[in-house]
Formats: structure tokens, C-alpha cells, sequence
DNA sequence: GCAAAAGTGTTCATCATACACCCATGT
DNA sequence: ACATGGGTGTATGATGAACACTTTTGC
């Protein structure tokens, strides 16, 4: 039986890794940077997760809030930010021992912009899952950590909220059945999803709002999300 | 925008910890190991969950196997392990800086004592919950680490197959059901429970098996759960 | 025969799914 | 007037929840 007792030898580089997911024109896409080529530095220009070290008695939390927010421009308050998965395997970063927790965070459609204000686009991209393959291969393990954060989040829409994390602050049903369908990637029935919708309406979870959204064909009621109810 | 390119120089203290649950006489149980009293060890004579480092080129993964099987003298295959959630607040431990991944576990019932075999009850024990106060505080954040694992338990219950982790390796339609209830906390009803039995027997993943359960009043089919399907 | 536990049916409310047309507005 | 996109109803099948009595067996 091993207690806690023997001395730890080992110490170990823990770093966040983020997730940034956005809806753009009806389309899922993540946050990708471009990894500099430098000298000791692996997977010189290759895309990459955002991402950084944990700093010493920076709670591991607090440095995902960071990083989010230095790497998108963003207030922390306009975005969803929860904890994915911790990766852990010995070999993964090729320098050095390496522990990354990655994190999951969601901006809201009408921020995305914000997120590349000042950027060099050769540096920092949002990148559409369909056209990951030419953004491949991604640096360390940022592939399989991709890929668990998809399933996360698909895995959640449905069954949560998060999706009022991705859409603009008021939205139209459509605009919201268009971001459920963006992160499903497949099509949600108009008239299902609209009794969802009042659903949510009749239940008080979603508010309606002010004004009309004005397109070319019929103007559409706007609503917005009440947060902690 | 901050890259990966500033070199580290903070390095922490990597842990595993991990909740290992089992069903004893229809009640959940989470297993606890008392702190050693000892010269600059924090939290003497405590209850903890069990844990301890991940060694220099081991897989955090590989920690968790490994801690699980010399905590509860089973081979790996008998249980079910799944990563929980990544505790790194700075002040956890008082001690240095440390991150806890935790991961949690499941022993099946009839595995149970064989965990407790040789061991000093003074030292280790399978808590149930609801004793789970004259147990209290736990070390560390082992209390926060424990309800996480809880809730993930309950929420699983119902949508996944982890129920087989815990029952026997055979189980009546009975035995089954007050696996679920104890895991909620709550009762099932036995019509209920028994229809969407016999849909996963249809389903194939409950397979017949043979003999009865006897017991005092009338005896019962046997049923297996068919792994890897 | 009796105690103990297994086993079994029906009704109702809710929800997901499938499916196609008319309406309001801006140009 | 027409093009654009918004808005709406109905029928069907599946699922979950509520509810109590009979049957089998060991003693």
C-alpha cells in the first residue's frame, strides 16, 4: 500500500491548452496560430491550439482565463470557458515532460472579428472543420485534443445551453437553429425546432426582445437568452 | 498574442488521485485511506482518497493504472477507469505546488472485500456515503474531488453501461436494479426497470445465462452483460 | 401454508420525427 | 409582381412515469 508519504521526485511542465470555438456565416470554425521557427522549438510553422504555461501560483483556471484572454482580445465575461481533458502521455511534447489541461472555450458570433483585430493572418486563423485537412497536421497531440473538444461540444448542444455562448447576443430562431446546425453539421427541421423554441419562450429561458431582424425577404422577431435563471 | 516560444520556468508536482466506488449490501461505497501521521506530512491521520505521483516518463494514464492496482491489489481489467477532472488550484497542497489529475473507478460487488484483503481496517475502509461525515474533512480538496465524481457517476448511470462495472460478473434482474438504486439514492420501479431490461436483452447486450439465484423466497434468472459488442 | 422475493400490463403525458405550404416584407 | 426568407399544424411512434397484484419457491 503507497500513502502519500515518499518524496516526489519528479516535477513536471503543466501547461492550458484552448479550444476556441466560433460560428461564422453558418459554419463551425476553431482558433488556430501558426507556431514560430525558431531554433529548439518543435513544429516550427505549423498550426497549433492556443495555448501556454501555467505560471507558478497561477491556479490552473486562472491561467486558461489568461491565456483566453490574451489570445482572443476578449473580456473573459463574453465567453464560455470549461475544463476538456487533461493529456498526459510522457512523450507528447518532445522537448520536455509536459502536462496540458485543455480547456473549451465558446465566443459568440457577433465577437469573432474582435478575436483577429490586429493579427497577421499568417499567424492567426479561424479555421473551418471542413477545411482542417489543410492546416494538417497540427503540432503535439492538437489533433486528438481537437477532436475530443468537438465531441464535447457536440455532445452538449442539444442537453445544454452552450449554444446561447455561440450565438449573438439577440438572434432570430433561425439564427439559432443556424448554430445548432453549424455545430451538428447536419440540418435541424424548421417547424421541430421552432416549438423547441417556444418551448424555451413558454418555460422563460428565452426572452423576446426588441425589435425585428431585417433581411431581404420577411423581417424576424428577435430574442435574447436569460442568463442564470 | 503570447506563442509557446517563452521558455518555461515553472515546473509542479503531477498526482494522481482516484475515486474508487463499489457496491456493498445495496449501498454505494467510495474507498478512503487514512493519512500516516509523520513529520511534515499535512493532514496526519485524516481520511484521503488514495493516489500518488506520476513518475518521470509515465503516462498519467499508466499512473492511474498502476496507483489503482496497488491501492486495491486487482488487476486492471476487472475495473473500470475513467479520467474525472484536473484539480490545480495553487493552494491545494500546503505543502509545494501540486495538480491532481483525478481519475475514477469502478470495482465490481463481488470484487470488493478481495480491495480490503490484508489491509488494516484502521487504515482503509469503503465509506458509504451517507457515513461519510464521520469521516469528514477529508485531506486536500478531497471533498470537492469526491462530490465531482459523484455527480459524474449519477449522471452516467442512466446513459451509459457503467452499471456493469459494478454489479456481479452474473446478476439478476433485482440485483441490477439496486445497483441503479444505489448509485441514485433512489428507488426505480421494478416494472419500469424490468421493461427496459429485457429491451437491452432483446438488444443483445444482456445475454441469458445459466442457472438461477436462490435465495429465500422464489429464485431468479441469471443474466451476463455482453462486453465489447 | 406461509414468508419472501420474482415477475408481470396498462394508461397517460411528453417528446422526437416526418412532412409542405402560405405569409409578410423589401425591392 | 416577385423574390426572399419567416412562420406555422398534424399525425405517428417511442419513451418514461405512475400504479398493485399474482406466482413461484424454500422452508
Amino acid at each position: 500500500m503507497s500513502f502519500r508519504s515518499e518524496m516526489p521526485t519528479t516535477t513536471m511542465h503543466v501547461s492550458v491548452d484552448l479550444i476556441v470555438f466560433t460560428v461564422i456565416d453558418a459554419d463551425l470554425k476553431v482558433l488556430l496560430i501558426r507556431r514560430e521557427q525558431r531554433e529548439g522549438e518543435p513544429f516550427p510553422d505549423r498550426w497549433a491550439l492556443p495555448g501556454g504555461h501555467v505560471d507558478e501560483g497561477e491556479d490552473i483556471e486562472a491561467a486558461a482565463h489568461r491565456e483566453l484572454v490574451e489570445e482572443t482580445n476578449l473580456r473573459l465575461g463574453s465567453c464560455y470557458l470549461e475544463q476538456l481533458y487533461t493529456f498526459g502521455k510522457a512523450t507528447r511534447d518532445p522537448r520536455r515532460r509536459n502536462v496540458s489541461v485543455a480547456y473549451f472555450a465558446l465566443v459568440p458570433s457577433n465577437l469573432s472579428t474582435t478575436v483577429l483585430a490586429g493579427s497577421d493572418a499568417s499567424d492567426v486563423q479561424w479555421v473551418s472543420l471542413r477545411d482542417l485537412h489543410a492546416f494538417a497536421p497540427l503540432a503535439f497531440d492538437h489533433h486528438e485534443i481537437l477532436n475530443k473538444a468537438i465531441d464535447r461540444l457536440r455532445g452538449r448542444i442539444d442537453y445544454s445551453n452552450i449554444a446561447f455562448d455561440l450565438v449573438t447576443p439577440t438572434f432570430t430562431i433561425a439564427e439559432l437553429r443556424s448554430v445548432y446546425e453549424a455545430v451538428k453539421g447536419s440540418a435541424y427541421d424548421p417547424r421541430n425546432f421552432d416549438r423547441r423554441f417556444r418551448r424555451m419562450v413558454a418555460d422563460g429561458v428565452i426572452l423576446p426582445a426588441a425589435g425585428r431582424r431585417v433581411t431581404a425577404g420577411k423581417s424576424a422577431h428577435v430574442y435574447s437568452f436569460r442568463r442564470n435563471s
